[in-house]
DNA sequence: TGTACATCAGTGAACGCGCGTTCACTGATGTAC
DNA sequence: TGTACATCAGTGAACGCGCGTTCACTGATGTAC
């Protein structure tokens, strides 16, 4: 039984052709199409051409296929951040900076998706947390690189690793949730500016 | 008309008392209970012994008790920072830090509605854009205090503001939103350590 | 090659839900004379 | 002080809504013999 299910999935064969996948891309163009607000289970049904509840055939809820895009996200992030080679360490680690707030303007809700802010339950997906992981490991690998090893305490270290991502994570959200559009003119930098500041300092 | 109506609010009088009042303050109180999720206006009128439809006395909508609501978590935030006097710019403004992520810490989801994650319309309230504003102003004001004014390059000042309340914010969020659990163990320090390592350092 | 059967990805209708908001109203409170 | 009236903070019922999910089903696809 088990030996003829492992070849049940041709790749393209049954009634849609693969549902999965389009379930999960239409749900990654509605988020950055600019839904800030919750997206439904019924309208990603409908945007894929299928009844609204055809997705129970490859997602046992709606929780699952938005850890799914989360977890998407974390990949494309961690894949950028890969393609970052600067070879002098510090300017690597600012570049990684640049890189992840690009990422989030770029795509605002799937951001706001990865980070669940409004479903804490999507934590509780072990596919989110394997690639959430891997994305925070690259920016604490390369702030280790820049600043770390040579010493005994690597708690400055990871004060270092701490605060450079808070600071990324901190001027993404703002932005994203347009906090910065009501405050007095000016009041704050890009997030490239900030972020060199500081490592500059270091 | 209008001489009659300016003293109509004996302030604790007709059925209820101050429905308007016990609304914000159970408000608070159910998002201090730990609601992550958006509380809904009938939940609140039913906690404040009241029909469904009774707010609308007091608030035009949902929206607006929310901004409300937000407001007032500003004001306190505000309030707590000035409260904070120590004489060293510098560890004043440290200390501003943790009074930050103290209040985000004490208080998520309120936190939550302040910075309208779910809610973008709720930046639309002046009485929200107001208090939020004066928040921001005391971080700005303090980091100059510490590293500006002399210098005709206020950029750089502006920079600095910029990282640390970027900083706070972005642990502030990370801590509420639960992310930093499921990373490696140690992955994060204290918001206070992040913040005064950068302080520190300029 | 043809037939009987198993598999499984879809459908259509319905479920129960709680929501924000509106409506016409009631009844307590305050005010003018 | 008593009465007539205006004000206004509540009520109860209902609105229409879209949601996530379940149910029994259909019909296309693949497989064994």
């Amino acid at each position: 039984m088990t030996s003829r299910t492992a070849l049940k999935k041709p790749k393209d064969a049954y009634h849609h052709g693969d549902l999965r996948n389009a379930l999960l891309t239409v749900a990654r163009r509605e988020l950055d199409a600019g839904s800030y607000e919750q997206l439904s289970l019924r309208e990603l049904a409908r945007l894929a051409g299928v009844s609204a509840n055809a997705p129970y055939r490859h997602f046992a809820s709606k929780d699952e296929i938005l850890a799914e895009v989360a977890a998407q996200g974390f990949r494309e992030l961690s894949a950028r951040m890969d393609a970052e080679r600067h070879p002098e360490p510090k300017e690597r680690l600012a570049r990684l900076c640049d890189v992840y707030t690009t990422f989030a303007s770029e795509h605002p809700a799937v951001y706001r998706t990865m980070f669940g802010a409004e479903k804490q339950a999507l934590m509780d997906f072990p596919v989110l947390q394997e690639a959430a992981s891997t994305s925070f490991g690259r920016l604490v690998a390369a702030t280790i690189a820049a600043y770390g090893s040579g010493r005994p305490d690597e708690r400055e270290t990871l004060a270092r690793a701490s605060a450079l991502w808070s600071l990324v994570h901190g001027w993404s959200r703002l932005v994203i949730d347009g906090v910065t559009c009501f405050l007095p003119e000016g009041s704050i930098a890009p997030a490239s500016v900030s972020a060199r500041a500081v490592i500059a300092a270091w």
